[in-house]
DNA sequence: AAACAAATAT
DNA sequence: GATATTTGTT
């Protein structure tokens, strides 16, 4: 295994005949080393061999250490070598930490000549894993991390400051360097955690939003190491999301004004329906309607005039009586089977139809938005299929259209609409339930409304807006 | 030179 | 996905 590893990094070499050319004058003189190892004496035979290829060698044989220097002097390093002895979680995880912050190749040097291991360092990150102990080849050849970046940075930009005399090593930790340009390091990913994302707050609140730019809230924020070309970035990124925020609360402001809530008392009728809604959304004032004729039998009412023919429910099948309860934002039918109630929430695909009868007949869709009690019947609308709430058209009963039970203004009208269109200017839309939930809203139960004076099945229908929030449920 | 937005890269 | 970097504009 290690055997087949070194004779990879020999054809390696030979892979690289450019950098070789480049580099083989004075490429390797100063390339900054940062080397880690337990062994003091084998870190002391590292730094000989390095110091004859004239790199420019750190020594140190402190783990934490060389994880500081390389933290925060990663200007001042080319390249590491790190000794690990095996593969612990916590090392893998700096390995990627540090890789995610800065550019330095990282080395690893191990014993372990396992492919698994090797595997699993050059995974987490690592530029070249070296099997202990290393060969002086490949100490020679560790630019070959850095042959680009030497081209692109060092080289060309300014060959001679890679010589460096050895003396102004790094020694003390808070020695400034300002070797930016020249370094092969990319510059700290700065981690704007909670703390240093506060300290940034606080000086675009102390500037105002308005007068906070980059340079001053580096100034304010009065933070090493971080630069003004960071705070912009995260300026930017800042801005946006104040924008996204306040283009949601708009949106979400819009949701909750959009339903325009037909005035108490009044009637629209007709022509009046367009322009009160606008193409705006509607939520109905609240309406029982009671006494339902069971769908199963609607469906064999398409007349309306037929209607109260037929209300009576199937031998079997009947319901003592069902109501039905509407709001903007439920639609709860309630089944009185003898004396068991049931409760079930209407079927947002179930189409139904309102037909409004009085003395003279079929009058208007207008009552739907009365609070005044209204004599309305209910009946399936057996022809279309889809959402929707149907009702009848004055004058015009043989002919319900429809309301989809949730359009919005900008929905493309779908066929049903189309229908309603055809026979009456009502507007889509006008009926808008968004929800149906069963818990919100309950309604004056059918037997308390009879005791109110009640009605009868066949006479008609009620509506009323005697409708409280409480949770029962109706049961 | 500084700021910025947008695009693009890491 | 977050941050950096680049680019083009003011």
């Amino acid at each position: 295994m290690a055997e087949k590893h070194h004779d990879e990094g020999g054809s390696n070499r030979e892979c690289h005949p450019n950098s070789s050319d480049v580099i083989s004058g004075n490429f390797l003189k100063g390339l900054r080393v940062l080397v880690f190892d337990k062994d003091q004496d084998y870190l002391l035979e590292l730094e000989k061999y390095l110091k004859d290829f004239l790199y420019e060698v750190t020594c140190c044989n402190d783990e934490e250490r060389a994880m500081y220097l390389l933290r925060n002097h990663r200007d001042r390093f080319d390249i590491a070598l790190i000794e690990v002895q095996k593969t612990d979680a916590d090392k893998l995880r700096l390995l990627s930490g540090i890789r995610s912050e800065m550019d330095i190749p990282i080395i690893i040097m191990s014993k372990d000549d396992s492919l698994l291991s090797m595997a699993n360092w050059m995974s987490h990150g690592a530029c070249d894993y070296l099997i202990k102990p290393l060969r002086t080849e490949d100490l020679r050849f560790l630019f070959k991390h850095l042959a680009k970046k030497i081209q692109g940075n060092r080289i060309m930009e300014d060959p001679d400051e890679q010589v460096k005399d050895p003396d102004e090593q790094v020694k003390e930790d808070d020695h400034e360097l300002d070797r930016d340009q020249a370094s092969t390091a990319k510059k700290r990913r700065v981690v704007w955690d909670d703390g240093l994302h506060k300290k940034f707050i606080d000086a675009v609140e102390y500037l105002g939003l308005a007068k906070a730019v980059p340079k001053k809230i580096l100034e304010i924020m009065n933070v090493e190491n971080i630069t003004r070309e960071n705070v912009a970035s995260h300026l930017q990124k800042y801005r946006i999301s104040i924008k996204d925020k306040k283009n949601n609360q708009i949106k979400t402001d819009e949701m909750n004004q959009s339903l325009l809530i037909p005035q108490e008392g009044r009637m629209y009728v007709r022509e009046e329906v367009p322009n009160f809604y606008e193409g705006r959304n509607v939520q109905f004032p609240t309406h029982h309607i009671n006494n339902i004729p069971h769908p199963s039998v609607q469906q064999h009412t398409m007349n309306p005039n037929h209607l109260t023919r037929h209300l009576m429910p199937p031998p079997g099948h009947h319901h003592d009586g069902v109501s039905i309860a509407v709001s903007g934002r439920n639609l709860v039918m309630t089944h009185q089977h003898h004396l068991h109630h049931q409760v079930s929430e209407f079927n947002a695909e179930e189409t139904l139809a309102y037909n409004n009868f009085n003395e003279d007949g079929p009058t208007n869709l207008a009552s739907l938005f009365t609070q005044n009690s209204e004599e309305v019947s209910l009946f399936h609308y057996p022809q279309q299929s889809g959402n929707g709430v149907c009702f009848t058209i004055p004058n015009n009963p043989q002919n319900p259209a429809m309301a989809p039970t949730t359009i919005p203004n900008n929905h493309h009208l779908s066929s049903s609409l189309e229908v309603m269109n055809v026979h009456q200017n009502a507007p889509p839309s006008i009926l808008h339930f968004t929800s149906f939930p069963s818990t919100s809203y309950t309604h004056t139960s059918y037997l308390n409304q009879q005791e109110n004076g009640g009605f009868n099945f066949n006479s008609g229908y009620f509506v009323s807006n005697k409708f409280e929030p409480k949770h029962e449920g109706g049961r």
